[in-house]
DNA sequence: TAATCGTGGAT
DNA sequence: TATCCAAGATT
């Protein structure tokens, strides 16, 4: 490690051994956060991680506390049925996490007897654990020595040292400028204090300079220009697709469903079914991807949802089986009371809003 | 390397 | 209302 004999060492300890003092007063509690001076559970720590993944510390709460309560240990989640897993994710978003996550609860158990490595190396190696990850759980779950680089701490550092280079290029001088203040002791200490000074001082806008321990070490800052960080490329606008889906109604009261596949899109989440979605869909297809023929009600309105990387309205229609009627070969009939607790994505969830009307 | 992949709260 | 963006991983 030439980089850590380098004469920034004063400078790196400097900002550790502060950064630390500020943490011990002012450190978060969160459910997933041990008492002070105590190691916490691996798979708590993971199952964490996962799921704040792009993920923000509201949202994530909920979902942990269930997830724990109904699989508190690792052998428990990877005993369940992986659609049970999907189902508890249901609104989370990003649903490969959860199938990756049943995947490496599952490895845990099998190659590595039910207990989490502690090798930043071997935890990038099971499912839905990358870089951030890997070095997160190293850190803080085993007091390991890791770089952990997270959003925060790519806007936290980039500001420390006024990263000029705009995002993603800046990855690299940002990991080893991180490198260069991660102390050998109390990493993952370190790597909390590093993100809830960027979640609670150090924020993307208006900034609290006046109350950051850091303030005077900050070169961003002394150009008052904190906010000019990190540097970004322009984005592109997000393009607008439409599409068709249909509410199915049985006379007994079931409701036509079908699970996506497993990759890509809402991968293994259930949907009513309908047509693809497309940035040239033409309304007067729709009929055409109806799961049966017959008369289908177009209910006034659409249902709006925004993607990462794409913008949606979806035009509902609303049918019922004509007695008799050939049932459609994909797809399963769920009573239309269990629809609520049947895990839908949330753009699905509004469509049943939707369909079932005012 | 650059896309892809959800959701909802904040501004 | 539009945009941003939150403890990223995968391909």
């Amino acid at each position: 490690m030439l980089a850590r004999q380098s004469p920034h060492a004063k400078s790196r300890d400097t900002i550790a051994a502060t950064l630390l003092a500020w943490y011990d007063r002012h450190r978060r509690k969160l459910p997933w956060r041990a008492l002070p001076g105590s190691m916490p559970d691996p798979y708590a720590v993971w199952l964490s991680e996962v799921m704040l993944q792009q993920t923000t510390v509201p949202a994530v709460k909920p979902y942990y506390e269930q997830f724990l309560a109904l699989w508190p240990r690792v052998h428990d989640l990877a005993a369940a049925p992986v659609d049970d897993v999907m189902k508890a994710w249901a609104g989370l978003g990003y649903y490969s996490r959860a199938r990756n996550l049943h995947a490496c609860a599952k490895a845990v158990v099998e190659q590595h007897a039910g207990l989490f490595p502690a090798d930043e190396s071997a935890l990038r190696a099971l499912p839905g654990i990358g870089p951030y990850t890997a070095a997160a759980i190293a850190a803080i779950a085993f007091g390991r020595r890791a770089v952990v680089v997270d959003g925060n701490v790519e806007r936290v550092v980039a500001r420390l040292f006024a990263i000029d280079t705009p995002m993603p290029a800046a990855k690299t001088a940002i990991r080893a400028r991180t490198d260069d203040i991660t102390p050998d002791e109390r990493a993952g200490d370190f790597a909390q204090a590093m993100m809830d000074l960027g979640a609670t001082l150090c924020t993307p806008k208006n900034p609290a300079c006046a109350l950051c321990p850091l303030t005077a070490s900050c070169l961003a800052r002394q150009s008052g220009e904190q906010e000019r960080y990190p540097v970004k490329a322009a984005k592109v606008a997000r393009p607008h697709r439409t599409g068709a889906i249909f509410y199915l109604r049985r006379a007994d009261g079931h409701v036509l469903v079908r699970r996506r596949p497993p990759k890509g899109l809402l991968g293994g989440m259930l949907e009513f079914p309908g047509s693809e979605w497309r940035s040239d869909f033409s309304q007067s297809d729709a009929s055409a991807h109806a799961p049966v023929k017959g008369k289908w009600q177009r209910i006034a309105g659409t249902v709006e949802h925004v993607f990462t990387h794409f913008s949606l309205a979806l035009t509902v229609y609303r049918g019922v089986l004509p007695t008799g009627a050939a049932t459609p070969e994909t797809g399963q009939w769920i009573e239309e009371h269990m629809l609520d607790s049947a895990g839908l994505p949330s753009v699905m969830q509004k469509v049943l809003v939707h369909a079932r009307g005012k």
